[in-house]
DNA sequence: ACCTGAACACCGTTCAAGT
DNA sequence: ACCTGAACACCGTTCAAGT
């Protein structure tokens, strides 16, 4: 099928693809190799091992990320980046996973970084302030996209069906929780989602003030 | 050499303490029953599966966070709240990657929830405002302990050394990056546990504003 | 009832061999 | 240079058998 020669990069997009549509448990060697039509070992001259591989998936994911300009209206791009973000995990939820135990950042990664620094210091944050605004900024996002990612639910509809039964059960020993499902969680029009605005919203106004005295 | 029988508490308890010294990967049916003195297939008349092992590890890990107070102080409450579960989580890191796969909560997590629901609702935050704090004060929890377990060095000194090499080929491609790096994140007194109090501070105040308006 | 040996269908990777 | 078959040391789990 497949005659174009086997590369580093048509090894990670084919893993990318095997991995948004299966997962990272369906992502072996093996099956890479069946997709790519070649044998599992064709791949060692590529790659080093499988580990490479995955640093290779998390670099690729960053690249899609929007990088935030130096425009000096930093609130404006740092939710621009975080409202990216968060729509690249929900598309890789995968990779959210992955993130935290690859250390070997790739170069779509650093230059991430090196645009959002930018971003933050020409909007007027000194460094102490970068390092505050970065941490913070980061942890509540990708935080947020850990918790969507591990809702037991997708749709609104399966949320109640799931719940309504654990709820009976739980009503007892968890009257809080219980409370809070049926009155506000399981209520039509919720969607988890919209929370993300808030605590955006919440964070970069704590920024805005610190920056400010 | 163990004499007192199988049971599912005593599998659990002895697979937290092989991922508390080997990690996650370590972690298999074979090497547990090693541990336990058993054989492998044993343990599959207390679990149903390893999926069930995770779950209950899940549920343990959980069960070391200090349970926040309906005292009316919601904020003494949520700090806490979050210092306990960062601690936690810095004691057993392997467990970060599996709260987010994992989507069967147990007693202690459900206990867990509820008390905190309980500890808002009681410092007079409404159910919405309740939904709100939650989801920020977690996904910035959350979010920062899986930073802290992804940075590439525990020791204050290891860091300087990696990072010092990584910084000379960087300074070129990512002047920022290696900016800040330099001044800030390599400086001998840095430490980027310590961001997490002010990023606490910051949700903290944010949902005081929300509350008082 | 509780435990377990053998076996099955998988892994990632090494090593030696093909073209 | 590029590719690959066979093999190794692992997995989780099923199934049939032991006590």
């Amino acid at each position: 099928m497949s005659r174009e020669p086997l590369s580093r990069d048509r090894i990670l997009r084919a893993a990318l693809a095997v991995a948004d549509d299966g997962g990272l448990d369906r992502l072996t060697i093996r099956s890479l190799a069946q997709q790519l039509g070649t044998k599992p070992m064709s791949m060692y001259h590529y790659v080093a091992n499988k580990g490479e591989i995955l640093d290779g998936l998390v670099d690729l994911v960053f690249a899609e990320i929007e990088l935030p300009a130096a425009t000096g209206d930093w609130r404006a791009e740092m939710t621009r980046r975080a409202r990216s973000a968060i729509e690249v995990l929900r598309r890789h939820p995968w990779s959210i996973g992955l993130l935290e135990s690859r250390t070997t950042p790739g170069p779509a990664t650093l230059a991430h970084h090196d645009a959002t620094i930018a971003a933050l210091r020409a909007g007027g944050f000194s460094i102490v302030e970068t390092a505050h605004a970065y941490a913070v900024l980061d942890a509540f996002t990708y935080g947020f996209a850990v918790q969507l990612s591990s809702l037991p639910f997708e749709g609104p509809d399966s949320a109640a069906e799931v719940a309504e039964s654990i709820m009976a059960a739980m009503a007892g020993a968890y009257p809080h929780l219980a409370e809070f499902a049926e009155q506000h969680a399981l209520q039509p029009g919720y969607d988890f989602a919209d929370e993300f605005e808030f605590g955006l919203g919440l964070v970069l106004d704590g920024l805005g003030r610190m920056v400010e005295r």
